[in-house]
DNA sequence: GCCGATTTGTCCGTATGTATC
DNA sequence: CGATACATACGGACAAATCGG
């Protein structure tokens, strides 16, 4: 990877904001300042900065500038927002994890599975349901199926850490897209069990498919999470229906 | 407005994309045929393009085309997925929407409410209960805080309808950005008679904050979902973290 | 209220790199 | 290897919004 402009400097700006070198509120540079700031074209700079504002760092006011609208989160929770593996999350937290493998097995898609995960009916599959610790405590009862025909050596040994790692690193395979839906449901007995709710009797569930750069749809995954320790983050732009 | 061309270009691929016309699976022309068929530049045909893969309608396989991952939605559930009214999502959905307003009164801004919303100390808000109901069943327990000084003359008349349609057809107020939470949380005592709970006990809390075209914060918003009516699409894409 | 400077928004044409087939 | 297709980057032109004088 030969580190793109663009990305250098979202990168840059991302955590001067996020250091509040430009605080809330503030604006940034202007473009034909960022320009010479970053030897670069006016593109190259906006690109930066449509990335900053969809990801709600920032807001562009026409005839004004680039406003910072970003505000640090104060709650220590575990987060979801963009495409992240469980262990990739806890590591960037700084929080020990562990995963416990509860079922790994193979199956064939039916009909049923077909509509629900979005695989060819007769698809060969990995079901694997993993149970996510964050310090001890379980939070995640993950559920996924992979498609076998795209990582026919996947193992238990594998799984116990991060699958999304072999995947790429050592099945040079790129992950890019994922459709999520995110719901809250009444926790199953098994939910109770493993998650340790005690009192409380619901999960956030985050349900999606994963496409890899080839196009295809590698994974359906369902992670069931403790609401007590859940949050998503979302930005939202109005203009463009 | 205009209409750009982009964003023509942008919902005509988008419906095509939705009518099937395009169907999942299938790459879309080249950018090069896009460019002779919408008679414009490649650049303007990427940014649509680049607003179809953001929003999970395709993906872009570099060296072979653009690819359609699009699949339509059939679950007949109330969908939150871009800063949309309430009112709005429901004639969307051709559903019937009634608005009952439990509180109207203004506040001002102390510390710790403050901290929470984001207003300055001292600031004077509307603050707003509402509860909506789709074809009869309440489904949203809505807690909105709106700055006084960007509409002072919002009314409870106003609120039993649209507030947004208010705000952008009468006060020509643009709103453009939001950043949201998604949580499951325990009922309140509120939450469960309002929102005639029964045997659940949960919610699911979308809290956010939302800017206008000038750059002020003018809203903050807590929505309180009954969970059976809830769903949350996201589309993430993994490449610039 | 108007004008001019500044700033963001839209669009174009071109060049070069890189992945796929 | 060549043709095709997407990815990055540059520079320029004009429009539209904001703000100060």
């Amino acid at each position: 990877m030969p580190a793109e402009k663009f990305d250098d400097i979202y990168r840059d700006l991302k955590s001067k904001v996020e250091d509040e070198t430009y605080p809330a509120g503030t604006m940034l540079p202007s473009e034909a300042q960022l320009t010479k700031i970053y030897r670069c074209s006016r593109n190259t700079v906006r690109r930066a900065l449509a990335m900053l504002a969809e990801r709600g760092y920032t807001q562009s006011i026409h005839g004004k500038g680039v406003q910072v609208i970003y505000e640090p989160v104060t709650r220590a929770t575990f987060t979801v927002g963009n495409i992240e593996s469980f262990a990739e999350s806890a590591r960037r937290n700084g929080i020990p994890v562990k995963t416990a493998i509860l079922k790994f097995t193979t199956i064939t898609i039916d009909e049923k599975a077909a509509a629900r995960t979005g695989f060819p009916v007769g698809s060969e599959c990995f079901y694997i349901q993993r149970l996510r610790r964050l310090d001890g405590t379980p939070v995640i009862l993950d559920i996924n199926v992979f498609l076998k025909s795209e990582m026919p050596a996947l193992s238990e040994e594998i799984a116990e850490g991060s699958i999304y790692k072999y995947l790429e690193e050592d099945l040079k395979m790129q992950i890019t897209t994922s459709n999520r839906q995110i719901t809250a449901e009444k926790a199953t007995p098994a939910d109770s069990r493993y998650l340790e709710l005690h009192d409380l009797d619901f999960v956030a569930v985050v349900t999606g498919r994963t496409y890899n750069s080839k196009g295809i749809q590698f994974e359906w995954t369902q992670s069931r999470h403790r609401p007590d320790y859940f949050v998503f983050y979302d930005t939202a732009r109005r203009k463009p229906v």
